[in-house]
DNA sequence: CTAGGTGCAAATAATTTGCAGAGGC
DNA sequence: GCCTCTGCAAATTATTTGCACCTAG
């Protein structure tokens, strides 16, 4: 819970003085959940000290903007509603159109898309804004899905370390499958150690995971926060099956490099975007580790490229092309 | 143009007399391109007629929302914009924050993704919002980008007809592949029929094409309009690439009822999914040539099963499952 | 003749602003 | 003491509504 004074003083980038009715107005808006409208925010300031005026949480509410604490969102409903942005990435919304209630996810895959779309019309975006209007289950259903939001701040963490842990869990498959079909002892010699470290690695990022859940032990049961296609089997997954047409120690090499490149740009560049939170902490770290792998893939590709042209030196590349499809 | 009073009589599906007024207010709507906002309009209204009020311009605006010709979107300017419903599709905007200009898009790829995450949270979603902000090129680079809307309705039929010709060529290929790969008579017979019928079809859709391309010489100089993958190589490209890596004939036409049955659905379900447009026509119109084909390419399936199961009765299936991957 | 459309002015609703006084540094 | 924050009330902006009047079917 970033709601501690500790917390705030921090967070004042811009100018501005210390002000008691500030200050009293800025807890109630971090101390609340979801997205309050200014009058939701006057009456429950007005709960605890009456004096204060609607201009006042008008121009905090700026001024919160303005410092990055809170974001204004805009639901279509003729007024706006505000949000926290302290250590939550930006994110979309699902918007119940019967309670009025607004779910928020992420998903790379949209991001990507807009992106996509932007670059194709020549257009610098800035921001953007994706809603889905309609009806929630517990409308519909009736019934309480148990759903109650539950920190995204968490969940993002939580989503990240899965997509994580599939990243390594294939990683751990591909180097495993490539250290088997490699002649090469040093080359077999660079895959086992890698698949080793995957492993290893993997190890450490459940009980990550294990800790978050201890954290809270409902984190399971809350729905996908954070989209990713890529996330289901991992990144690597693609490389193993290529793996397995049929290839020979520089190919090996070389879609492993192509792996390791993909996933640390993924990392890199998610990780990047989000303001300070565990997620994108998770998501950094990990980058860093799959750029240390790429490195050193590179390195080994470098030097067995050596070692041929050493091994046959008169003789041109004979390039055995195996017609894998395109 | 739909700006004619006899398409406007069509435009009245809720109750609501004939009155100078209303008429007067939304033809000089219609006439307008872009997103206009109340005060524009009561503006431009003025121009021609000082006696019409502020709120009767409100008034007709919601009417027009209600009888489906107009749609009230929000850019988060606090007010509200309105723009054309009548013949065109839901579409997404680009907002340049800098010359309030909006441009439009279509992507099936974000629609796709936007319901796979509705569904995910058991959210019954019934519209959904896309924007971006940024700049636009316009004003980045001061130059003019020559993109001036161009009526969305022509580019819409513009990138259907592109998607659809891309189906049919990649649905040639494969039928030309799995003609000659089909051992057969009989089913080589019917795969040759349909390569003719797809490059048939596909001469008649870019002769359309060209129809198009002399209403508005300019149109293909505009950016992509509809957004959809798929679209890049046409929809049988997967499983060309799966007819060469060695299939039997039964596979093949497995394959190609996949295709079709794929191809169908897309155009299907956009297609419906449209307001009354040519892109619409077109789509449906597609949707159901490939009905045809999937159902001749069932029958021929059944067929051939029989037949198989005639030449080795006693013998039970023998499977030569050809563990290509999956 | 009567339901619905229209103008005008007043009402709302969300948000902003002018100004005089209060408070922190 | 100065500069900023604050409260209050008035202003602004976008949109809606009450009510008397008008007009097409």
């Amino acid at each position: 819970m970033p709601t501690t004074l500790a917390d705030l003083t921090r967070l004042k980038p811009s100018g501005g003085k210390r002000s008691s009715k500030r200050e009293q107005i800025v807890n109630v808006f971090l101390g609340q959940e979801g997205h309050l409208s200014a009058d939701d925010l006057v009456d429950l300031i007005r709960r605890e000290d009456q004096r204060i005026s609607r201009a006042t949480v008008y121009r905090t509410l700026q001024w919160m903007v303005d410092a990055g604490i809170a974001r204004k969102v805009d639901f279509g409903e003729g007024r706006f509603r505000f949000e926290h942005s302290y250590r939550q990435p930006r994110h979309f919304h699902l918007i119940c159109k019967t309670c009025h209630r607004s779910f928020e996810f992420l998903s790379s895959d949209i991001e990507a898309l807009v992106e996509e779309v932007a670059t194709a019309r020549s257009f610098a975006a800035s921001q953007s804004v994706v809603q889905i209007y309609g009806t929630c289950e517990e409308c519909r259903t009736g019934r309480d899905s148990s759903s109650e939001a539950g920190q995204t701040d968490l969940l993002f963490a939580r989503d990240a370390l899965r997509i994580a842990i599939a990243t390594e869990r294939s990683g751990f498959e591909f180097y495993s499958r490539a250290a088997r079909l490699t002649k090469d002892a040093r080359g077999r010699k660079v895959f086992e150690d890698l698949a080793l470290e995957e492993q290893e690695h993997m190890g450490k990022l459940e009980a990550r995971y294990g800790e978050l859940l201890e954290r809270d032990p409902k984190l399971e049961s809350h729905p996908t926060f954070l989209f990713f296609k890529g996330a289901a089997n991992g990144l690597f997954a693609e490389g193993t099956e290529r793996l397995l047409q049929g290839v020979n120690d520089q190919q090996a090499l070389m879609i492993g490099i192509r792996c390791e490149r993909g996933s640390h740009r993924f990392f890199k560049k998610y990780g990047e975007r989000f303001e300070d939170s565990e997620g994108k902490q998770i998501f950094l770290e990990f980058a860093d580790e799959e750029r240390e792998h790429l490195d050193l893939l590179v390195r080994e590709y470098r030097a067995l490229v050596r070692r041929q042209g050493r091994a046959r030196r008169p003789a041109r590349r004979k390039a055995r092309t195996t017609r894998s499809a395109r």
